[in-house]
DNA sequence: GTCTATACACAGATAGAC
DNA sequence: GTCTATCTGTGTATAGAC
């Protein structure tokens, strides 16, 4: 699969989004026209990743966002109770794009190798997919509430343990080599990382997300394949 | 070469770093006094360290400081004009750290593995000999000056060009495979960089630096090293 | 060199007109 | 639903005594 098919299957407007997050939010927004509020909460999602992918969500002002969304401070309230519920919304809705279609992605029933191909090329690209929800929710890690640090922290180890079963199986199957399984699969998230914090690299060196994917794979299978006795 | 004797090799305790830094910075530090100047200096570069990688340097507030270093505000205002300063002075001296070291590491006469392997090896055991200059560096690199955006951009652009120029030569000589050297690159530096930005995790696997160096080194081999012809 | 007290700007948040 | 005007706390930074 490469990315444009994947992008096919798995991709969503930011609107629909946008409309996510007001039906998993209605107690809060006080914006009671379906319309009207998806179409200011993607106005409002669009800005503060603007803003905070220069200068981080702490540094950004509400007036800042104001400036952005084109919205008064006063309307801006209506859509949070503060500045803190905002970052809130944005983490946990980032959390759970992530989760669902992760999971998606490694429910496939294929055998080890194909399914390490398909649950790491998938990572990647679902970051590209999601860029600003992945960037932000990584960059603001460090300003998370308690309460939603145990899920953030559950999200890395499980991620990472995907992986690591994978390769568990494999070694059974004598597919894969053994070795430290739990240390390959954090070398390989912290690779699958890389496309979406260094971004900016990328596009300078004129690699594409597919380009990126393959040689990830690669690196990944010359180290973990069985490799045939001459 | 393993941690043990990096260190004896490259090691300088945060004492010698703030003596450094007090000498690069006499004409904005009003303490005239090298001991006094020292002696505090090493307090507040802990104590920023501490607090930032907890919530960012951004979210500490001078008061923060004062109550962690135990010093007041107005004692504090003495070793720099204002909080920004302080960022600059922070960032410019973490990246003259790493420039002078790794620019000693790479500059070792082997033939093409072996350098490989020093070069990959030194970084993580630098990395991890100056831990926190490391994170903050990473961390704050958002909220740099434009003057110093440059530096770092350039040093980012450097680390991986040698790199890259490694497999370069190693591929002329017939050690490595051919590839997209820049990109492997890439993919190396991420590796290194989870060392630092989530050493937590390791520690938790109890996956000492070495192991870790190790490890990585093995992935690389796997990928790059010509494979005998069976 | 270090402290306390304070000036001043700006942040987050709210009230109430439209 | 959106706006303007405003409250109140907190942040950075400084003045001046010791």
């Amino acid at each position: 699969m490469n990315y444009k098919e994947f992008k096919k299957l798995y991709a969503s407007s930011s609107r629909d989004i946008a409309r996510e997050v007001f039906l998993n939010n209605k107690d809060s927004i006080q914006i009671k026209k379906e319309k009207t509020a998806v179409n200011n909460l993607e106005k409002i999602f669009d800005s503060v990743f603007k803003i905070a992918s220069k200068k981080g969500f702490q540094a950004m002002s509400m007036r800042d966002l104001s400036r952005e969304t084109g919205m008064s401070l006063g309307s801006l309230y209506h859509y949070f109770t503060g500045k803190e519920e905002l970052l809130g919304i944005i983490q946990t809705h980032g959390w759970s794009i992530m989760k669902r279609n992760l999971k998606q992605i490694s429910d496939t029933h294929e055998d080890s190798l194909r399914k390490l191909r398909t649950v790491i090329k998938g990572h990647v690209f679902l970051s590209e997919l999601y860029r600003p929800w992945f960037y932000f929710t990584f960059m603001e890690a460090r300003s998370i509430q308690p309460a939603q640090l145990k899920v953030v922290k559950a999200m890395e180890g499980s991620t990472q343990q995907i992986l690591a079963e994978i390769l568990g199986c494999g070694e059974e199957r004598g597919v894969f080599m053994p070795g430290n399984h739990e240390l390959t699969a954090g070398m390989i998230k912290a690779m699958q990382q890389e496309w979406y914090l260094k971004r900016w690299k990328y596009r300078k060196l004129n690699v594409s997300v597919d380009q990126f994917a393959d040689h990830l794979v690669g690196i990944v299978e010359a180290f973990c394949l069985v490799r045939e006795t001459g």
